[in-house]
DNA sequence: AAAGAAATTTAGACAAGACTAAAATAATTT
DNA sequence: AAATTATTTTAGTCTTGTCTAAATTTCTTT
């Protein structure tokens, strides 16, 4: 017996979750910077969360899902990653796009739907972005890898993962054919701060060390 | 460059293109009735809609699509229409579940992907019901084909078009093999209000006289 | 033509979810 | 430790879209 959600609510719950992922506390901040809305509408929302047990929140320590609100949260980023893949495989929409097109699909997917299509994809694992795509019982395979940014030269690495949030990052790494089990060799991380040089392909490319935080990596078995 | 409009809104216009097509007047009673609101909320967006001049309205006297509003609803029937088909060919939803999952699909298809889905599907004209689609420009193929209801017995027919707002009429017809391009005849009006009878693949099925009048067909050149 | 019924509109309230400005608390610097 | 800065929360407002109840207008019946 699914309760009906607002699409506020899921997107709370998806930035909770996505902060949770990466920070030590999911503060009010954080969440107002990542879904583009004032520091008291967080406060606000987060009141409304807490009081239907979805999150736990002490005043001024950040807010954490409840089993409850991890189950939803999972459930709508199942949805995004299984509507991203679908998009690329079913329609051909280039990887840079997918994501924006999935952040209003994932709200409007019937639970038939999603069936259908993680069916027609044969129930795949990862999305284009290399990201898992979470069970439909609220379960999700966590690799462990590293950022690129914090690999050392002359290392052979397989890519993992890319963050799909900056299409221009994506249209670039598209380009240079930098994709999900792509192989390549960390050449040299240039000082000052300087690109990361990687060889793929029998070519080098830099990368930016920002864009390479987002580049997940796990060191392949040469 | 187009506007940014709410759901709601084309929720709106969509229903007041809809009761355009088949009553004289659009009322507010039949809005309130089509959108499951109250009377009383359908003024006042019809206000809104008139300051924004997709409609016109003169009071207690019903509404007018405005070429602008028009073309505003042919593009979500389009949309409608479109993600119906999509559904049945490409992932296989039976009839009668298409429509309630275009009615949230239709507010979240971008251009690009409307284009992508109208190329998937071969440039269709007709959605699963026999619908036509809305073309692009704002422009729709009408039909001339008459109520099953006014058919007069011993004739040969055509369905042209079945309404897609009660599943479960779907799913009878489906049933006995009733779909848009059947061929079959009518063989005869029972009295008293009572069904038609029509025959089709060598058999005769009764079709109540309500739900006759959502079946339009067209004589067939026998 | 007047009375009653039906439809429509107005008036006022409410819920969701956002905002700004100001107050409270926590963290950092001196 | 006090002062400054940053973060978070409170207080109050706004917009959208809904509602109910009451008032108005139109339609129907006699």
């Amino acid at each position: 017996m699914e309760k009906m959600l607002s699409q506020s609510i899921e997107d709370y719950l998806k930035a909770i979750y996505e902060v949770e992922s990466s920070e030590e506390k999911v503060s009010t901040s954080a969440l107002s910077e990542k879904l583009g809305v004032s520091p008291a509408s967080v406060t606000s929302m987060v009141k409304k969360l807490s009081e239907r047990k979805l999150i736990t929140h002490k005043r001024y320590q950040g807010v954490k899902l409840t089993p409850a609100g991890r189950k939803i949260a999972l459930e709508i980023i199942r949805h995004h990653r299984l509507v991203e893949l679908y998009l690329k495989e079913a329609l051909g929409v280039p990887w840079d796009q997918v994501h924006q097109e999935a952040e209003k699909w994932e709200h409007v997917l019937s639970e038939d739907l999603e069936d259908r299509i993680d069916k027609f994809l044969g129930y795949p694992v990862t999305d284009p972005h290399g990201s898992p795509i979470p069970r439909r019982d609220g379960t999700m395979i966590v690799r462990q890898c590293d950022a690129l940014v914090d690999v050392e030269p002359d290392t052979l690495v397989k890519v993992v993962e890319v963050s799909d949030h900056d299409p221009e990052l994506l249209r670039y790494l598209g380009g240079i054919g930098l994709y999900p089990e792509t192989e390549m060799t960390v050449v040299s991380k240039q000082p000052f701060k300087g690109p990361i040089m990687v060889e793929l392909t029998g070519k080098e490319y830099p990368i930016g060390r920002n864009a390479a935080k987002y580049i997940l990596v796990e060191k392949a078995n040469n």
